[in-house]
DNA sequence: ATGCGAATTAGACACAGTCCAACTCGCTGG
DNA sequence: CCAGCGAGTTGGACTGTGTCTAATTCGCAT
């Protein structure tokens, strides 16, 4: 099965396979994420779900990024004071945000080596570790 | 001058020297800020100013917390997507975040090396790097 | 067709943070 | 000592993101 394609079927398959009992609205929530490469908050998934179902509402769309979150789907990113960007992207990779225009890009975490970092204490595990580089673009 | 410790006058000096009028509300705001060397909410600021200094309203602590970050006596710290930390250690340093106790902690920058971060394009100034190593301790 | 649990829904709610217009404070000149 | 001025402060209304809840609907198995 060709899964580079993110037909609706496809990604069913997906949300199978990471345990998510795939329905209609997660479908399209998944297909919103996935087919454009972007990082979408809440808001974004839910008027470009709306595109195309309409009438799919905010709570399903927050409980179902969640559910996606949880089940390592996509991941959060959180970088923005205001609201929360979701990551379709699970690769490893850090992030350039742009605190003048809120733009975020991913850079490619191959490459980038962290070195010095300090011994964990006992009983803690490490969840990720996230690199924001801040910039600012020439304003006009 | 000794400035190691926090009183309000040496507080109203380190104020001016960053360009900013000392009030009574924004001396008590940096004395909250410096005094517990911590991460804290601006709720938390306003319920520290307050114990002291009652009837600080919450817009000052905003405006005030605000134009300290602008003036780059204290940083804002994103982490958590419920609220902004502000953080008095302006010093090149990153972050430990415990997702399940809320709890942040500083790391030393001397001692990290991050290396392979691609070239910037022309005319993006970076603003600052952010490191946040998320953990989670063992749970209860 | 019927019944069931899971998912979805609308709308109320919680909460951080901002905005605004009125007020007050601390200073400076008379 | 008072008046006047501008900066700073204030309470309260407002905004936007995200959560909660109780009722409904959906898809599926019998």
């Amino acid at each position: 099965m060709d899964l580079t394609q993110y037909t609706r079927d496809n990604l069913a398959e997906v949300l199978r396979r990471h345990g998510i009992n795939p329905t209609h609205q997660r479908i399209e929530i998944a297909h919103a994420m996935y087919s454009r490469h972007e990082h979408l908050s809440a808001d974004q998934v839910l008027a470009s779900v709306n595109e195309r179902h309409p009438e799919t509402s905010r709570a399903t769309v927050y409980n179902t990024l969640n559910l996606f979150v949880e089940k390592r789907l996509i991941r959060e990113v959180i970088v923005d004071p205001n609201r929360v960007f979701y990551d379709p992207n699970t690769a490893p990779h850090y992030h350039l945000y742009d605190v003048r225009t809120g733009r975020l890009t991913d850079i490619d975490a191959s490459g980038i080596r962290v070195s010095g970092l300090p011994r964990l204490p006992a009983g803690v595990v490490t969840e990720g570790m996230d690199i924001i580089l801040r910039v600012r673009s020439a304003g006009d």
